[in-house]
DNA sequence: TTCCAGGGGTAGA
DNA sequence: TCTACCCATGGA
């Protein structure tokens, strides 16, 4: 079946989807030929089902006085049995928060209109990077990029799907993300010969674990009234977080405070303002103060630019 | 072989 | 708060 969001006024499916790299990371997976977004998805009653994201290029398009309306999401759906209303919002409410279809972003369109490099931002509708559908599943990536290279962390996604998630029926190939109590139940031994994380075996082990013994409660970082240096305090809590995951984790709730230092960040910044020298890391986040409460955004557009 | 990749934990200062 | 060392894994 097929259903329809609407999107910002200003808003380009593309470049949302693919300006993260999280797109290339299972479930999601992306059909470059058709600009499709696909993702196996588990509904709260724990059905599985195959969701294939496009934009209907026919919307958004502007009529003889200059007006654009607003563009059209197309969600198809495939499902091994039928879908009530329950379901179908529940669908929708998640691909609006994956997409980020009701992040406001006008301050930050604001601060762009006076940033010559980021002005393209603000006509094109950027600025909403792709998040999974969970916070659990975000940790749990963010924990696979730590101190290893991107083919490594696609790797690493990709098992942690296949040997902990469910099927799809209609294409039991396709797996969706495991749940925090699919992740609990799998023993030490498992995680070291089949899903292969390294020393990260532990890290998510142990929060799967904290969440089903509820020691740890995951609504209390998706909370607008908390300062971002608490959110930050907290995240690092979690075994396996640093500052660069924090910071990343920060973004993925929407907090753009803080720069996600790695090696990426480094590399193209002291390529960019430094003539390749090295320099210390305060001296380059330095670079992105102007931009307050969205520097990281800021950073992540410039590069992509 | 050695290094290191979208780092982090820990001990010791 | 800072530094040194260790941590699996696999590609270069």
């Amino acid at each position: 079946m097929r259903v329809f969001l609407e999107t910002p006024l200003r808003y380009d499916f593309v470049k949302s989807v693919t300006d993260h790299g999280w797109y290339m990371l299972s479930p999601f997976s992306w059909n470059d030929k058709s600009s499709t977004l696909n993702r196996i998805e588990r509904l709260d009653n724990g059905k599985i089902v195959f969701l294939q994201i496009s934009y209907d290029l026919s919307s958004g398009v502007q009529n003889t006085r200059g007006e654009t309306k607003r563009g059209k999401l197309i969600v198809d759906i495939q499902s091994s049995d039928r879908l009530d209303n329950t379901s179908i919002n529940e669908i929708k409410t998640k691909v609006r928060y994956i997409l980020r279809l009701n992040d406001d972003l006008k301050e930050f369109y604001d601060l762009c209109q006076n940033n010559g490099a980021l002005s393209s931002v603000i006509k094109e509708g950027r600025g909403r990077l792709l998040r999974s559908s969970t916070l659990f599943e975000d940790v749990v990536k963010v924990i696979c990029t730590t101190n290893t290279t991107w083919n490594q962390t696609k790797s690493m996604v990709q098992r942690i799907v296949d040997k902990l998630g469910e099927s799809f029926p209609l294409h039991p190939a396709l797996h969706a993300f495991p749940t925090p109590e699919q992740v609990a139940r799998v023993d030490l031994d498992y995680f070291q010969k089949h899903v292969r994380l390294g020393y990260r075996n532990e890290y998510v082990l142990r929060f799967a674990r904290d969440i089903v013994s509820g020691n740890l409660k995951l609504d209390r970082y998706d909370n607008p009234y908390i300062i971002s240096a608490q959110l930050k305090k907290e995240l690092k809590l979690i075994k396996g977080i640093g500052d660069y995951s924090a910071h990343t984790l920060m973004m993925i709730l929407g907090r753009y405070d803080e720069i996600a230092v790695d090696s990426e960040f480094r590399t193209y910044v002291k390529n960019k303002y430094f003539n390749g020298k090295n320099v210390a890391d305060k001296t380059m986040t330095r670079l992105y103060e102007s931009w307050g409460k969205w520097k990281y955004l800021a950073f992540w557009l410039e590069r992509e630019e």
